[in-house]
DNA sequence: GGAATAGTGTCTTTAAGACACTATCAA
DNA sequence: TTGATAGTGTCTTAAAGACACTATTCC
């Protein structure tokens, strides 16, 4: 499953399935290892870029769960190795080998359930979707979903979009600088749309958050996103 | 890969091989699927029967991670499921079906490199333990090490052991006691060892610990256990 | 009374949460 | 000067870390 931020919103990248079974419904990119010694990772890459067209110099891919439950697929047992990929904003999606079409779904919407996946996709979606958030909160994940460089505001649309949740400029900057290694400005740079020009940073070489950006608690709160147990 | 405290120290079961590949060597104890329909999550617990003569009703069990690298295995592409399984301290192991012998390995001597592992299992029991080791932070994953009742103490020496640290009493108790739903008193029980008598709780309602029990910072950390990926 | 283990209280420091104004640029 | 966006400082509260003594039981 594919991530990414669009009009500061969260987006899932979903196609339409050409082919039977679930003809016509949305599902989550994918497809089977190309020959019998293709690595998993690689498949996973191929198939990440069989959809995006994008460089993977500048996705996070990693692997997410491993759904196999008999039944979830119609045409028999199928393991699926579900992985995660984020990526800054991507241009809009090319039609893949075995999709009539592919779109960015808010992830709102498929959390809601406002858009129905096919096979177990769904289950998937919101485990991929819950690693992320766990995610951006000890690691350095979040710039993932940036290009390049990127101004401190963008980053924390970043955060409340993948949190759904709004937050407090203030208390946003003083953490994301309090964090040594995770972003590094940009010297010089600025870059401008109307108002004061923004320092621009880009990611620093920390992949582990200290002090951690801790996810507001909604109120009450379930866990248990890995994989198929139970 | 399964997990258990035995004199206050984490230990892992290990296997003897008794077949090729690596005949004689130690190794994780597993398994194929004994039929093409059985659950992933199924043959896990039926290995970890096996392994252990264990009520599965006890034990922890989680999906850890796929390990497919081809190369893994000399017979040919395998594809593993890693799970992880966490128990009360075990009577000592009974052979498996593919094992000559099993034994309970302190995960000390794994990490380190101490204990050789066959195939990548030496990667796979790392990232298990230090799944264990990150999720005791959070969860309530703990008190899987312990049975039914336990102490205060005994709760300690969990995270001690999995940690591999030492903590403060006080702070311990102060912290254990101020995550609502995490352990709650077993009313009037006792047990005694020679001093004075120490108060029983057991699991609490709560899975997500909050504040989380934040493992202490030995100096430089890495993340990344997920998987296979990179 | 002594050995053994269980349990607790305080002070300091760090980080989180809440909250509103100043700074810099373009038009 | 106005509109737009960027950036910052303080106070309060929660939780972590450090630290040493009292309590209860058995012998």
């Amino acid at each position: 499953m594919i991530l990414t931020l669009r009009e500061s919103r969260l987006h899932v990248l979903l196609v339409e399935r050409g082919e039977d079974p679930f003809r016509g419904m949305l599902a989550l990119p994918g497809g089977f290892l190309s020959h019998d010694g293709e690595e998993i990772l690689d498949a996973a890459h191929r198939e990440l870029s069989e959809e995006t067209a994008l460089s993977s110099g500048w996705v996070h891919l990693e692997q997410l769960a491993v759904y196999g439950r008999s039944g979830r697929d119609p045409r028999g047992r199928v393991i699926s190795v579900a992985h995660l990929a984020i990526a800054p904003g991507l241009p809009d999606p090319v039609a893949g080998t075995d999709a009539t079409d592919a779109a960015w779904i808010p992830a709102e919407a498929v959390l809601s359930g406002e858009a129905t996946l096919a096979f177990d996709h769904h289950r998937i979606a919101a485990d991929g979707i819950e690693r992320a958030r766990t995610k951006i909160e000890f690691s350095a994940l979040a710039t993932a979903f940036c290009g390049e460089s990127f101004t401190i505001a963008e980053l924390q649309q970043v955060y409340e979009a993948v949190w759904g949740t709004t937050l407090d400029t203030r208390n946003f900057y003083r953490k994301v600088q309090a964090a040594k290694g995770f972003i590094v400005p940009v010297g010089t740079d600025r870059r401008t749309t109307g108002g004061r020009p923004a320092r621009l940073y880009r990611a620093g070489p920390t992949t582990v958050l200290f002090p951690p950006l801790i996810r507001p608690a909604p109120s009450a709160t379930e866990e248990n996103t890995r994989g198929e147990e139970e």
